[in-house]
DNA sequence: GTAGGGTTAG
């Protein structure tokens, strides 16, 4: 251990014999300029070592000099041999330069030498509180921040701008709401208020703490934000989910003439994904250029992944073709993209070439398998991962686990639940909702409330609660589902999506009764019906045969996406209305609104109940070749089964004989069935040929 | 001379 502060400082106090001595201006001119030499050398141990050749105190300019190189260069050492020589030959040091050594030794990480300075110091300003005040702040202890700053403002020194920026940092690290207003109605009291960095410290915490109305309110009355006080408004909003928000803020700092930072550049493109606003991320590309941020890797990265994740990949590509945007992060958007977009052959492709990947690239390519359910290339992948890469973390096991769900693999499932067991991510509540939700899927509802009780009984949260309550829906245990919807609330708020589970259990068991009274629930509370809410409710409605009702909450609101027309469509295939689905689909049009290959399932199903096969036949030419569309194996089995039921045999033959793909063996059997019906001898014949194949 | 934000990918 070196000499503390303190302890020099006590010899000092009580040995004030060499004081006395009188400067050598020669002596101490030859040293400083030795010391200066070292320093432009960039030595500064060496510079250090040869204070103590002069016994005479230097220019206070110096110190101050060497104890700011000491903390950027994280000298703890240096610090105190310049502390030692400033108290050893300086009568009455001033007080600044010994804030500056307190400072310094909190940059270097010694909160108990800066401690032990500030208590021996024989006078304080309201800058040594500061020093202080700061270092804990600064260090992660916010507790012992706020304890100081009340011993400060007891002990008679006012709190500054300094003081205020301190404390305030504290409380946006332990998000203290409560402390953050009171200290800003006493800044307004001492006339702070029009301060840039008192201001844009309360939007950061308003914001962290979720309160935006307030933190904008705040930043509308800084008088001149600078880049960083937009960067704070532009990262809150997106933070909170208002992408909308968070780009319109973006453009406002072109109005105010502020330069954004690389990274309000980045918060901006993250906030276009997020809302898949393309044309404005293209706008903010254009900016990037137009400001010269052409060459900044953050800025770079952002943009491919802008483009990759609204489905540009062609522009993703042409930039991570520029020389300075090829790094590990952007490569890994551009598999995410390709992944993600159904491309996952292509995503594989450009995984395979990559030069080195993390952790996150295996994820981003393993998430496309499982998002498209390709459980085989999945499981391989896996197999790949684990004999590739020791690096296996919470989202790989998540996905993991959503492939042995997907399998319904529960001995894989447990395999992985040992691994998880083994590998300490009990804990995890990422991972445990993953468990929970492949026991449940795979039916081993024993296996889920096991998890539930001893593996996520301390951390679970409202996701667990849902999952919980889906596996039991999803079995036909309607009414427990609603006994253990009715434990949840005195936990956890439910949400829309716990509805849309429970209005889908009662679909499935087909409680109306049920089912009405969760609607009055969420409407006597208040609950926003959003489109999959909408969704759910007409589909239970439809499902329990009141169509009358699923109509009702289907008008209720003019917004209506194609998801919202899907369950109505469905809807009424279900209660065999099947000249309303076309209608239906007729307003659909009209709205706007662009029919899917869910509306299309729903539309031929109609055409089969009604016996429109020649309609059915021109929609399933026209998801082609007006809504490009591609048809899906649902929709070849839906046109099968129209021209089966019809007895439409030759349109049958020639349809089952061209599809781009070999036929499955339900088509087969169904066409076999037709062929037998109706005397179809030739065509039968070849079905039982390609079955026995 | 002391104070604020942020690190893009699953």
């Amino acid at each position: 251990m070196g000499v503390t502060a303190g302890s020099v400082l006590n010899r000092l106090l009580c040995d004030k014999g060499h004081l006395t001595k009188p400067s050598n201006p020669t002596t101490v001119k030859a040293i400083t300029s030795k010391i200066l030499t070292y320093l432009d050398s960039g030595h500064l141990p060496k510079a250090v070592s040869i204070l103590f050749a002069s016994p005479f105190p230097f220019q206070f300019s110096l110190y101050a000099h060497l104890f700011q190189l000491c903390s950027s260069n994280r000298a703890i050492l240096e610090v105190r041999k310049v502390e030692s020589h400033l108290v050893t030959f300086s009568p009455i040091p001033p007080i600044f330069l010994l804030n500056r050594a307190i400072e310094a030794y909190a940059k270097c990480g010694s909160l108990g030498d800066a401690r032990e300075l500030f208590e021996e110091m024989p006078q304080r300003d309201g800058g040594s509180w500061n020093a202080l005040i700061t270092a804990y702040s600064q260090t992660g202890n916010p507790e012992d921040a706020f304890g100081l700053f009340i011993k400060m403002n007891r002990s008679g020194f006012l709190p500054n701008e300094i003081t205020f920026a301190s404390v305030l940092g504290s409380c946006a690290a332990v998000l203290a709401l409560w402390l953050s207003r009171q200290i800003h109605a006493v800044i307004f009291k001492y006339g702070f208020n029009g301060n840039v960095i008192l201001g844009s410290s309360l939007v950061d915490i308003y914001g962290k703490c979720g309160v935006m109305r307030d933190a904008r309110g705040i930043f509308d009355e800084i008088q001149n934000p600078n880049d960083i006080s937009w960067n704070i408004i532009v990262r809150r909003y997106l933070e909170m989910g208002e992408g909308k928000e968070a780009i319109i803020m973006f453009f406002q700092m072109f109005v105010a003439a502020v330069r954004p930072l690389n990274f309000t550049f980045s918060n901006a493109l993250v906030a276009c994904s997020s809302i898949t606003a393309l044309e404005e991320g293209m706008q903010i590309h254009g900016a990037a250029i137009k400001m010269g941020f052409e060459n900044d890797e953050v800025v770079l990265s952002s943009l491919i992944d802008m483009y990759a994740k609204c489905g540009e990949l062609e522009n993703a590509c042409a930039i991570f073709d520029q020389p300075k945007s090829k790094n590990l992060i952007s490569g890994t958007s551009i598999v995410s993209g390709y992944a993600m977009s159904g491309q996952t052959w292509k995503a594989r492709e450009f995984f395979n070439e990559m030069p080195e990947r993390n952790v996150v690239t295996w994820n981003a390519m393993l998430a496309g398998y499982t998002h498209y359910f390709q459980w085989e290339e999945a499981l391989n992948f896996i197999f790949l991962m684990v004999n590739t890469t020791k690096n296996i973390d919470q989202v790989t096991l998540g996905l993991i686990l959503k492939v042995c769900a997907g399998l319904s693999d529960v001995e894989m499932g447990k395999q992985v639940h040992g691994f998880i067991y083994r590998h300490d991510f009990c804990s995890n509540i990422f991972v445990g909702n993953g468990l929970l939700d492949m026991y449940g899927k795979c039916g081993y509802l024993k296996s889920a409330k096991t998890v539930w009780f001893h593996q996520i009984s301390q951390c679970r949260d409202r996701i667990s609660w849902n999952t919980l309550l889906s596996s039991y829906a999803r079995h036909g245990r309607s009414e427990l589902a609603m006994k253990i919807f009715c434990e949840m609330q005195l936990e956890e708020t439910p949400d829309e999506y716990t509805f849309a589970i429970l209005l889908a259990a009662c679909a499935n068991i087909f409680a109306l009764e049920q089912g009405k009274q969760i609607h009055g629930f969420m409407i006597r509370n208040g609950y926003t019906m959003d489109s999959v809410v909408r969704g759910a409710l007409v589909d239970m409605y439809s499902k329990c045969h009141s169509i009358e009702y699923a109509i009702m909450v289907f008008k209720e609101r003019a917004s209506r996406d194609v998801i919202l027309w899907n369950s109505m469509i469905l809807g009424c295939c279900h209660n065999y209305k099947g000249r309303e689905v076309l209608k239906c689909f007729g307003l659909m049009e009209d709205e706007g609104i662009k029919p899917d290959h869910v509306t299309f399932r729903g539309v031929l199903h109609a055409c089969t109940y009604e016996g429109f096969v020649e309609l059915g036949r021109q929609y399933f030419d026209s998801m082609t070749n007006e809504y490009g569309i591609i048809p899906r194996l649902e929709h070849y089995e839906c046109m099968i089964e129209l021209y089966s039921q019809w007895a439409y045999m030759d349109e049958l033959e020639n349809f089952v004989k061209n599809m781009p793909f070999d036929p499955t063996v339900p088509m087969l059997t169904r066409v076999l069935d037709a062929c037998r019906r109706h005397g179809c001898l030739r065509l039968g014949q070849w079905a039982a040929q390609r079955l026995n194949e």
